[in-house]
RNA sequence: GCCCCUGUCGUCUAGCUUGGUCUAGGACAUCGCCCUUUCAAGGCGGCAACACGGGUUCAAAUCCCGUCGGGGGCGCCA
C-alpha cells in the first residue's frame, strides 16, 4: 500500500513536475569507489547511472576515493581508477586533481573534519566510547547466532561515562567510538528505485563510527561527507541497502538532513552468482585490453537495469543522458550477457569514421607485430589501413580478434596446407587454371578488382573450368585457404599492401600464383 | 539462523502506478530459409516467458495474501 503510494507520487506528471522543481536544482551526486582493485563493471555501473543522473539534470558529479582502509588502498589503484573513469569518459566536476569547493576529496585527508563531529557527539552523549574486545564481541555473536537472534551489540559501554572513558583513552587503551540507537520503534525511507523501505530498529545495534586506530569506519564517513559535499542523491548498490538504519540514525545524530536514496541490483554471473573473474573479464581495463570500445560498454552497462522509452538499444552517450530516467531502473539483479556486449561492440565500432576505425585497430595490429612502429606508419600505411579495416570490421566483435584476421594477408605458408587445400590444388582443373592466370598476371602491373574479373573470364574460356573448379584452385591459391577471405576485397588488399613496408611482408598475387605453381611442381 | 531486497522468453528488458487495447512486444543468443564461388555480415522467419498457490473482480502479468526460488546484509571492510 505504501509502496505503491509512493512510487505514484513519483510517477504522476503533475507531481512528478513539482518534485523536479523543488529537488532537481542544484542536483549533487557524486561516485565514491575505494581504491582497491580494479575498476569491476558493477562498480562502472554504479558511477555511469550517478553521472547519467547528475548530466541528465544539469546537477554536479563528484569523485570522492575512500581510501580509510589502510590496508588495501593505495595510490596506484587510485591512479588505475581515475585512468578507467577517464576512459568511459565519465568526466567528474568535483573531485581529486580536479579540485571543487567541498574538497579535500580523498577521505584520508578529511581525518580532522571526522574527529570534530565526534567531539561534537560525544559531548551531546549521543555517542560514547566503547572499550569491549574483538573476541568478547565475537563471543557474544556467536551466541546470539545460535540462538537464532540477528547479533545485535548490547550496548553495555554506555554506562562508561565520558570522563572515565576519556582517562582510559588517555592512560592508552584502545577504544572505539559507537553511536547510541534507539534499539526500538520502526525506519522507513523513499528509495526511488525501490520505494518505500522499512526497516525494524530493534535489529540495529548501535554502530561503530571511529574504529580504535581513529580512522573514522565507513558508515560514518560517507554520512559526514555526503553532508558537507551537499549531496542531494546518493545513488548505490543494493549491498549498501542494509546499512540505511545506521546511516539514517547518524543522519539524525548529527543534525543533518539526509538525502534522496538509489540503491541500484547488483550484476551477476550467468550462474546467478555476483559477477566475479570466474565469469570472464569483469574490471574495466580488461574489457578495454579485450578491444571493446567505452562507448560500447557504457552503451551495455546503461541497458543493464534500464531501457529507453521508445525500446532503441544503440545509444550514444548523449542518447543514453537525453533519456535516462533513475525512477524507470530495474529493480531486480541483471546477469552481465558477454554476447550482448560484444553485439553492441561490432555495432559502435561500424559507426566509427574509417580514420578512426584505423586509429583504434593500430595498438592491436603492432602488438601482434603486423604493424610498423608508429613513426614508421606513413600515410599509405593509414590509407591502407582503413580500406583494410573497411572489410575487417564486418568479421568480428572487437578490436582484440582483427590480428588474427589481419594475418591472413601477411601468411603465405605452402608447408600448411590442409587437406582439402591439397586436394583442390590437385585437381586437373586447378593445374589448368593456375598455368593459364600465371601467363596473363605477369603483364598486369597493378591487379585490381576488375582486372581480376576479366582474367578469370579469360580463363574459363581457355580452360573450359567454370564455378568451384574456377574459384576454389584460385583462392587457394592465393590465399592458401578453403575459405575465409572475399577475394575481390582481398585482392585490392594485398596488391597495395605488397608495396608498403611491414614487419612481415606481403606478397602480391603474381609472386603468390609463382610460388604455388612452384610448389605443385616440385610434387 | 535472523533482517532487507527481488521474481515476465536461456539472457537484458517493454507492459504493472491508472486491471480489459497482452492470442504478452523488442533485443541478444539459438534454430531454419534467402543472399553468396567460401566464411562471415546482412535480410526474412521459427522456437521460447507472466515462479507457484490462493483470493478480489464480469475481467489479473497488472491489486491483496501466502509459499517457493534468487540476491544482499548481519565487520573496529567499503
Amino acid at each position: 500500500m505504501q509502496l505503491a503510494e509512493g512510487k505514484r507520487l513519483l510517477h504522476t506528471s503533475q507531481d512528478s513536475l513539482k518534485w523536479k522543481k523543488n529537488n532537481m536544482d542544484n542536483i549533487r551526486v557524486r561516485f565514491a569507489p575505494s581504491p582497491t582493485g580494479f575498476l569491476h563493471v558493477g562498480n562502472a555501473r554504479t558511477a555511469l547511472f550517478n553521472w547519467l543522473f547528475a548530466r541528465h539534470n544539469r546537477g554536479t558529479y563528484i569523485l570522492r576515493i575512500e581510501d580509510t582502509d589502510e590496508e588495501r588502498s593505495t595510490g596506484e589503484y587510485e591512479e588505475k581508477l581515475i585512468e578507467d573513469l577517464e576512459w568511459l569518459a565519465l568526466e567528474w566536476d568535483e573531485g581529486p586533481v580536479k579540485g571543487g569547493g567541498s574538497g579535500p576529496y580523498r577521505q584520508s585527508q578529511r581525518l580532522n573534519i571526522y574527529q570534530s563531529f565526534t567531539e561534537k557527539l560525544l559531548e551531546e552523549g549521543k555517542a560514547y566510547y566503547c572499550f569491549c574486545s574483538i573476541e568478547e564481541l565475537e563471543k557474544e555473536k556467536k551466541q546470539a547466532v545460535s540462538r537464532g537472534e540477528t547479533p545485535v551489540y548490547s550496548g553495555k559501554c554506555r554506562m562508561i561515562s565520558l570522563e572515565d572513558a576519556k582517562k582510559r583513552i588517555c592512560a592508552g587503551e584502545q577504544g572505539v567510538v559507537r553511536l547510541k540507537t534507539p534499539g526500538k520503534g520502526e525506519l522507513s525511507f523513499e528509495d526511488l528505485v525501490r520505494g518505500r523501505v522499512c526497516f525494524n530498529l530493534k535489529y540495529q545495534g548501535d554502530p561503530v563510527l571511529v574504529r580504535s586506530s581513529g580512522l573514522p569506519a565507513y558508515n560514518y564517513a560517507v554520512v559526514i561527507d555526503d553532508s558537507l559535499m551537499k549531496i542531494t542523491h546518493v545513488i548505490r548498490g543494493e549491498d549498501h541497502l542494509s546499512n540505511m538504519p545506521r546511516q539514517l540514525l547518524t543522519y539524525e545524530a548529527l543534525s543533518f538532513p539526509p538525502p534522496k536514496f538509489a540503491h541500484l541490483s547488483m550484476v551477476m554471473g550467468e550462474d546467478n552468482t555476483r559477477l566475479s573473474k570466474r565469469h570472464g573479464a569483469t574490471s574495466v581495463d580488461q574489457f578495454k585490453t579485450d578491444g571493446i570500445l567505452s562507448a560500447a560498454l557504457i552503451n551495455y552497462l546503461a541497458l543493464l537495469g534500464w531501457a529507453p522509452s521508445d525500446g532503441s538499444e544503440v545509444l550514444t552517450l548523449e542518447d543514453v543522458v537525453r533519456q535516462f530516467d533513475i525512477l524507470k531502473v530495474s529493480k531486480s539483479a541483471a546477469i552481465f550477457d558477454y554476447d550482448k556486449l560484444h553485439w553492441l561492440n561490432r555495432q559502435h565500432m561500424r559507426k566509427l569514421i574509417p580514420s578512426e576505425q584505423a586509429k583504434q585497430s593500430y595498438p592491436y595490429l603492432y602488438k601482434a607485430g603486423l604493424m610498423p612502429e608508429e613513426q614508421d606508419m606513413s600515410g599509405n600505411h593509414w590509407e591502407w589501413l582503413e580500406k583494410a579495416m573497411e572489410y575487417f570490421i564486418e568479421k568480428v566483435d572487437h578490436f582484440s580478434d582483427l590480428p588474427e584476421h589481419f594475418n591472413a594477408l601477411f601468411e603465405f605458408s605452402l608447408d600448411e596446407l590442409d587437406v582439402e587445400a591439397q586436394e583442390i590444388l590437385n585437381s586437373e582443373c586447378a593445374g589448368k587454371v593456375l598455368k593459364s592466370i600465371a601467363d596473363k598476371i605477369k603483364k598486369i602491373v597493378l591487379l585490381d578488382f576488375d582486372k581480376y574479373a576479366e582474367l578469370t573470364k579469360e580463363i574459363k574460356a581457355e580452360t573450359g573450368c567454370k564455378g568451384k573448379d574456377l574459384f576454389r584452385p584460385l583462392r587457394v591459391a592465393l590465399t592458401t585457404k578453403t575459405s575465409g577471405l572475399d577475394l575481390d576485397k582481398f585482392i585490392p588488399l594485398v596488391e597495395e599492401g605488397a608495396r608498403l613496408v611491414f614487419p612481415k611482408p606481403m606478397l602480391n598475387c603474381a609472386l603468390r600464383i609463382t610460388k604455388v605453381i612452384d610448389h605443385i611442381k616440385l610434387k
